[in-house]
Parts: C-alpha cells; structure tokens; sequence
DNA sequence: CACTTGACCTGTCCGC
DNA sequence: TGCGGACAGGTCAAGT
C-alpha cells in the first residue's frame, strides 16, 4: 500500500542509486504494467540518461535527459527495487536465508530474494549492467513514459490536491479544503487524492485516531479546532512515516529491497483486538468509506 | 453532488 | 487435501 511516505523513500533511495545511470535495455511482460509505444522507447529512453528523482502525491516521476520522463505509480503492490551487479549474485546465493531472516520478522530485512521474480513487471537494465526493477503482484501500478512538459497536464496530475508536507500548505487551507466536502465522512475526504495528495489507507487511520475522530464523523460535524489537530497530527504521522522508511504490511519494500518500519509505531492500523495505548479499550476494525477501518471505540466517538 | 459498487489482478487465509 | 469465497485497498468509471 504504498502512500506517500512509501513513495517518498522510494524517492530517496533511487536519488542515491540511478541518478546520471544511462538505460541501455527495457523489458515488460505485461503491457498493461507499460503500456508505451515501442517507438517512443527506442527514441526517448533507450540511452537516455536518469537526471532527477521527483514526487507528486503517490507518483514517482524519473526524469531523463531526452525531455521525456517516466511517470510510475506503484498503487497496492508495486515496488521499485535496484540491483548493483554484484549485489545480485549475492542475493542468488542466500535465497534461502531471506526466509529464515523474515520469519524471525526483524522490520527492516529484505522481502525481496532473486530478482526478477513472478511479479517482476518491467525491468530497466542500465549501460553498467546494474537493473532497476518494476514488481507489482496485482498490476494495478503502472509505468509511462511521457514528454516531461505533459506530465503536469496529466488528468490525474490536474486534480491532485496540494503536497501535505510542502511549507505553504497551511492549516487553515487544509481547514478549508476539508470543508467544501462538508457532507463526506472524514475519511473519505482524506483518501480522496484532490482533497490532499498522497494520504491512503494507513495514514488516513492513524492520524483519525491520533486526532480523536471517528473516521465516518461527517466533516461539517467535526469542529474546527479538531479539523487544526487533524492538520497537525496528520503531518507529524507522515513525517514520521517517512523517518521510519515507510509501513510495510505485505508487499511494500524500498528502492533496495527493504521493508519499512512504522507498523512497529503505528497505534492503530492492522491492531484490532489489541489494547488502545491512551484508554485501554480494544481496537476495532470496521468498513468506513468501503474500506477497512481501524478505531478505538471509546477515543474516537461519532459526532454523527 | 454524494455515495456505492464493480472492475482491474493475485496471493493468502478461512471454513467446509 | 482441495476448493470456493472473502479479503487486502489505490483509483477510475458507472450506476443510484
């Protein structure tokens, strides 16, 4: 389920690892995973070379020296992985170590064993013969090459709410933003990627509890001083998020193949029948805004 | 406009 | 043991 944080350490990692890499082979099994123009490939990423990492909300855009970027979107089980050459063989080797290390459940191990494996997608082999892989299980995610200009001119891109972490991003028009959907629940609001960009399932959980509302409040029924709490609550758990190199419930790994770590802080995604931290009460898990919804029942009462 | 449902997919888990 | 069905949850399209 990579959100934002996800993607944003994906970010980091691949600024690190592929920047100034020329690609010299692409190869997808699945068109739909890239679904580009054999042409524009041959011409626009073929020898281009990695110029720079960005994030908009939950895509990744990589783009390359030809004025052509690659837009990825890694929706619920895509991951990014580079390999270095030799790093490859040596993962061939200890293929059965990865899963004693697993199952002793250390947070930050590797979830990945030899690359490509059967949900490898698109690989990008670079001229140094280090590769870059595209895995997605339930190809969902996606990978476009696209004139960099047209990028910003994308539908999806058109729409997408501001960046929660950017400095002017305020309170008071998050406040705002909340409000004109003010007969939406709150969660639904907050997963609706033209309200705020790059807040999905986990975040939206955790900073409602955090904040002390229940998810299906109707926004016009959640006072304004909680709608500031939410605000700042739901920076302070993406900031972390982001520190703890993102949540890694199933399939989620980093640019190097590593899990993230903050389920181990998170209080109440993926806790139910646990004891809430504040109150004692047991965490429940219910569908709000048709999705499974993780509360405590006596810390977040409706005010519908 | 708000909300729900289905579609896109595969892997896992649960009950019979 | 196998098998059907529910479920996981990001996003869009279609229907109420």
């Amino acid at each position: 389920m990579p959100e934002l944080p996800e993607v944003e350490t994906v970010k980091r990692g691949l600024d690190q690892l592929i920047v100034g890499k020329i690609v010299a082979d692409v190869t997808s099994d699945w068109v739909k995973s890239f679904p580009n123009a054999q042409t524009d490939v041959n011409q626009f990423l073929m020898g281009a070379t990695v110029q720079k990492l960005r994030r908009r909300g939950k895509a990744l855009i990589i783009d390359l020296n030809s004025k052509y970027s690659l837009v990825i979107h890694l929706k619920m089980t895509g991951q990014l992985v580079f390999v270095g050459q030799q790093k490859n063989e040596q993962k061939a080797k200890s293929k059965k170590q990865k899963e004693v290390r697993f199952g002793a459940g250390h947070p930050t191990d590797s979830l990945v064993g030899e690359l490509p494996d059967k949900s490898t997608r698109v690989t990008f082999t670079f001229k140094d013969k280090s590769r870059l892989f595209f895995n997605d299980q339930r190809k969902f995610g996606w990978v476009r090459l696209l004139p960099t200009i047209e990028i910003e001119n994308l539908d999806f891109m058109k729409k997408l709410g501001p960046e929660p972490l950017e400095n002017d991003f305020t309170n008071t028009k998050f406040v705002q933003r909340l409000q004109r959907r003010k007969n939406s629940g709150i969660k639904a609001v907050l997963l609706d990627q033209t309200v705020v960009a790059g807040v999905g399932n986990i975040y939206a959980d955790e900073s409602l509890y955090a904040a002390k509302i229940h998810p299906a409040t109707l926004v016009k029924d959640v006072p304004r001083n909680e709608l500031k709490v939410l605000f700042k609550e739901l920076i302070k758990v993406l900031r972390r998020a982001i520190e703890s190199g993102g949540s890694t419930d199933k399939n989620y790994v980093d640019a190097e193949g590593k899990k993230g770590s903050y389920l181990t802080f998170a209080r109440v995604f993926r806790r139910e029948g646990k004891a809430c931290e504040r109150c004692g009460d047991i965490i429940i898990k219910t569908k709000v805004a048709g999705r499974g919804t993780h509360t405590c029942p006596t810390c977040q009462r409706s005010h519908s």
